[in-house]
DNA sequence: GCCGTTTTCGGCCCGACTGTTTTCAGTCG
């Protein structure tokens, strides 16, 4: 198996983990740590950069040290460093972490104290009373780590955005009906956007004396309260998912804000900024010695640093803070920027509703297209249509489309690609539709060189359109497939073809760096509900979230062109030529695409 | 361990809450 960046960071994550436990300089620990997060989210392989001899100290906090360990682990699989920390520390010191409340220092207290050096161990020790009685600890210390122990601690469990976003969204009115309560917002994770939510960060401004601290640790839901004081409190709802609410006055509103929306190393890099500005930084606003020069509002502060407001979706240090001081942003996308939406299904395959209930609710979410894409014939299980029931679906839409106002449905299919990278439907059938989009459904376990040639058969096909959720994952379901994602956006690039963000919440694939790695590449992505009944193009505004964490903006995908505009491309991927389009050929790619088509179609016949 | 229009050494974000303390360290976000 070839080093690919996720192994590295893996390695100095636990080295990071290890130097903790041994009481290491806390901004070494940080290095590696950092050095972690900069390997796991950039999109360019380091194994790669090294082949091609390129000095991986130029990158964002990796010096002359860590480069040396980069190669290391990439040339032998394996770390000397790591390896020497392994054998001075016992295994599975590291998992004692993972209980709140605990650190590096009381981990290695209890290990000195009791030789306590496994969860086991520790339960043990817990229950016979003797974690208690070491200096430092105490009865509720010791209760705390039982109970973490019941709660199966360990997992960091993590919630769906949308599933998080209905539990905010609750919170907050109830937050909003408490007296004196002005103001309540949520930030976090939640409010960038992110596809999964580890807890959620809630807000408010309230006058003094409002009860708003206790009547949120005494909600209806609250299973835990972990720590309740005058400004912070923290609790636990019944559904495990952990909840931190703090309260600042209206002159902190939008420090406040800022800090509790983060990412974290955005605030550390801000926070960076004013002090080399001679400023300091913290959630009650900025502050010039002891006046405070901004903080009412977000955009205040970012202004008093130099730089442009930045959407929550966009901080995450990884440039946007740069980009802000010189006027670079991105304009984002936006939910009101899409006009179509390029995938759906209908009761002729496993959708809930007719093509015409379908069509009716687009238009009301305010689309003008809207392609409809059963699943082909392999799917057996949820009906997947062949090539005879594909062919009057053509003509049924054909007939809905004369009838239909403010929506027009285009012809697609969401055919399986099988596993030698060959389309679970004829040519024939493929070449009278709009569009094809393909899809894996089976075998999403195949080694990383063999799913990725896959894929890549599948976009050569003389008509494919688009890459439906290119990674296959399911959130806490079912683990991407192994793919090299970059060899599919060049190949996209090449074959002129698109790639899907699938916007459904237990999806959200392509993922947002991968985003952005189309971005780089001049690859356009469609923004698609994958919806299966009318109530799903709300799922839209997630996909367009994680669109936003990939810096794309409406140029850069797919479905915010119009109708007339679209169809050229389209026609492009599936070998039809631009010019037999009636409308105007769009600005990006339709000519260039066609052409590369036509050597393509060379290629084809001459294989 | 990284980094540098002050620095190749000496910095590295900042504050709230808890538990076990007799004034604060540890942890967390």
């Amino acid at each position: 198996m070839p080093i690919v960046n996720a192994d590295i960071a893996a390695v100095f994550g636990e080295i990071a983990d290890l130097l903790e436990l041994q009481g290491a300089n806390p901004f070494r620990i940080r290095a590696y740590r950092n050095a972690a997060r900069t390997l796991g989210e950039m999109g360019r392989s380091v194994r790669a950069m090294l082949e091609r001899g390129e000095d991986l100290d130029a990158l964002p906090g990796i010096g002359a040290d860590l480069a040396g360990k980069i190669a290391e682990v990439v040339n032998t699989g394996s770390c000397a460093q790591l390896e020497r920390l392994r054998r001075e520390l016992p295994p599975g010191m590291t998992a004692l972490l993972a209980i709140p409340g605990l650190g590096p220092k009381r981990v290695r207290t209890l290990h000195d104290e009791l030789g306590i050096e496994t969860l086991e161990q520790l339960l043990v020790a817990a229950r016979e009373g003797r974690v208690g009685q070491v200096h430092g600890f105490g009865a509720k210390t010791q209760q705390l780590i039982l109970d973490a122990a019941q709660r199966q601690l360990a997992q960091d469990r993590r919630f769906k955005l949308a599933a998080a976003s209905q539990v905010a969204d609750a919170l907050l009115a109830e937050l909003r009906a408490v007296p004196g309560v002005k103001q309540a917002v949520a930030g976090g994770s939640l409010r960038r956007m992110r596809d999964t939510v580890g807890d959620l960060d809630l807000l408010v401004t309230a006058g003094r004396g409002s009860p708003v601290m206790q009547r949120f640790a005494a909600g209806a839901d609250v299973e835990r309260v972990l720590s309740q004081g005058a400004t912070r409190a923290s609790i636990v709802l019944r559904s495990g998912l952990q909840v931190d609410l703090r309260a600042v006055p209206p002159a902190s509103f939008g420090a406040a804000w800022l800090y509790f929306t983060g990412s974290k190393p955005h605030n550390i890099a801000l926070r960076r900024l004013a002090q080399e500005a001679g400023l300091k930084l913290n959630e009650y606003g900025l502050f010039r010695g002891d006046r405070r020069i901004a903080g009412a509002t977000e955009a205040s502060v970012y202004q008093a640093l130099g730089l442009d407001f930045i959407e929550p979706e966009l901080r995450e240090d990884r440039g946007e803070i740069d980009a802000a001081r010189v006027h670079r942003l991105p304009r984002l996308v936006q939910l009101a920027d899409l006009r179509g939406d390029l995938h759906s299904h209908s009761k002729a395959s496993d959708g809930h509703d007719t093509l015409e209930a379908m069509a009716n609710a687009a238009r009301a979410h305010g689309l003008q297209y809207l392609a409809v894409t059963e699943h082909s014939k392999r799917l057996a299980l949820v009906h997947g249509l062949d090539a005879g029931r594909l062919a009057r679906q053509i003509d049924e839409i054909d007939a809905l489309n004369a009838r239909l106002q403010g929506i027009v449905l285009l012809k697609g299919v969401e055919v399986d690609i099988l596993e030698d990278g060959s389309l679970d439907l004829p040519d024939a059938i493929l070449g009278r539709l709009d569009l094809v989009v393909g899809a894996i459904h089976h075998r999403f376990d195949l080694p990383r060189e063999q799913q990725t040639a896959r894929l890549l058969r599948a976009m050569d096909h003389p008509h494919f359109s688009i890459l439906a959720h290119p990674s296959g994952r399911l959130i806490d379901e079912r683990p991407a497939s192994d793919i090299d994602l970059q060899r599919v956006v060049r190949k996209a690039r090449e074959r002129g073809c698109f790639l899907e963000l699938n916007a459904h919440p237990a999806r959200l694939d392509l993922g947002e760096l991968a985003c952005r790695m189309a971005r780089d590449e001049g690859v356009l992505v469609s923004i698609d509900s994958d919806a299966h009944s009318t109530l799903e193009f709300d799922n839209l505004r997630w996909g367009v979230g994680q669109a936003r964490r990939g810096w794309l903006g409406p140029a850069d995908v797919l479905n915010t062109r119009k109708l007339e505009d679209l169809r050229p491309l389209l026609a492009a991927t599936m070998g039809r030529s631009a010019s037999a389009i009636t409308s105007a050929a769009p600005r990006l790619a339709a000519p260039a695409a066609a052409g590369r088509h036509q050597q393509l179609r060379k290629r084809v016949r001459s294989g």
